[in-house]
DNA sequence: CCATTAATTGAACAATGTTCATCCAATATA
DNA sequence: TATATTGGATGAACATTGTTCAATTAATGG
């Protein structure tokens, strides 16, 4: 067969996408093959491989989708919760964001452990993402710095997301000794306390302790 | 050819490690193969299965030894450091920490990369090196609590232990948006300072601010 | 010197990512 | 309407992967 023109090209990485999804969801990272998506779809292997330039590739936009919902989820936890509030704000983000692994967790693994082949780095609008997703924690934690700490924010933000993300990376992979699915919500707790207490501290902002 | 017994199956165990190491620190984790390896020590693939139960099973063993080798590091750098000054005790750890890394990209990645299937848990033995390189972590932060803390000592040491991994892993995998090799020095550095600041703000132990 | 044992082998299998000559439906042209 | 052109879809083919296991044969014990 060939030219059946049931779907433009755009369909049709939509839904190989929406396919990698759920081969992903179901089956977890080590079972979403090229082989899987395009059966789901109803089309061969090479038709993938000419809407997408590499599984690699296939993988990357499905992790910026994953993202997309992820910073919706977070975005919305956001909802009515006062700017001058850094430790709810901060709250309602972590448990945010354990809820959207704890819905999609493979998805979320995938987002994580998929690593580009040497020298391959992540296009621009995957940056672009990841820099949304930070904004949202920076106004989280604003009320902590005053305007002419916009570096020190930043970073803050940065570590606030690389250490939730090393929390529930290590908790998932079972690499951090015995931890209960509760001890992973106490250690968020405590880092948000405890972090935002020493920004506090660090007598920044116009809010000190 | 058969029995041999060039070597015994320690010895074995021991040359495939090795070689297994050499292909990782070369290659990296997609370049690590079953047939690399056996080439690489002169027998053939069927041996390598003689020997470890499962290519998961080599690399589990193979990151075993890396935590040994990061356990040592992190053990010398606090040499020399007064047992109450646990800013610097834990700068030493995390300056250690990342010249692991940067000695050992590959073999870093994949001790975090590298995932075993469904259902398969990491042996006991590899939960003790994480709680003995866990301790160092208690040990540095002892001063910033006292002695009815012991759960909130381990948890706080926990969260320091996964925020420098999430700093650490994320920074590596280019998933941070631009983010160059000082400014990951800046985050651990803020962690440390912010973190422990909230530490001693909480009004634990006996070292108030 | 033979029988037993078990370590080592490597061909074989299923499954992977990836390529590309081939084929043919849709479109353009006459 | 008939024919030519285009480019989308194919799936067999290739190299490589992890893993298995009957067969082979060196070492050991009698």
């Amino acid at each position: 067969m060939a030219r059946r023109s049931d779907h433009t090209r755009k369909e049709l990485r939509a839904l190989a996408l929406q396919a990698a999804r759920e081969v992903a969801e179901s089956e977890g990272w080590r079972g979403l093959t090229a082989r899987k998506v395009a059966a789901r779809i109803g089309y061969s292997v090479g038709t993938l491989y000419n809407v997408f330039q590499d599984l690699d590739d296939m993988i990357l936009v499905l992790n910026g989708q994953t993202l997309e919902a992820l910073f919706a989820d977070l975005q919305a936890s956001q909802a009515g919760i006062g700017t001058d509030m850094p430790e709810e704000a901060l709250k309602a983000l972590s448990e945010a964001y354990m809820a959207f692994i704890d819905r999609h967790p493979n998805l979320w693994d995938i987002l994580f452990e998929h690593r580009l082949p040497r020298g391959r780095r992540v296009p621009p609008w995957y940056n672009e993402m990841v820099t949304r997703l930070l904004g949202l924690l920076e106004q989280a934690i604003a009320p902590l710095f005053d305007e002419s700490e916009q570096v020190e924010r930043g970073r803050a933000a940065r570590v606030l997301w690389c250490a939730m993300h090393g929390i529930c990376s290590l908790a998932r992979s079972g690499k951090l000794g015995v931890v209960s699915d509760d001890s992973v919500d106490a250690m968020a707790t405590q880092l948000i306390a405890d972090y935002t207490a020493g920004l506090r501290r660090t007598a920044r902002g116009s809010t000190p302790g």
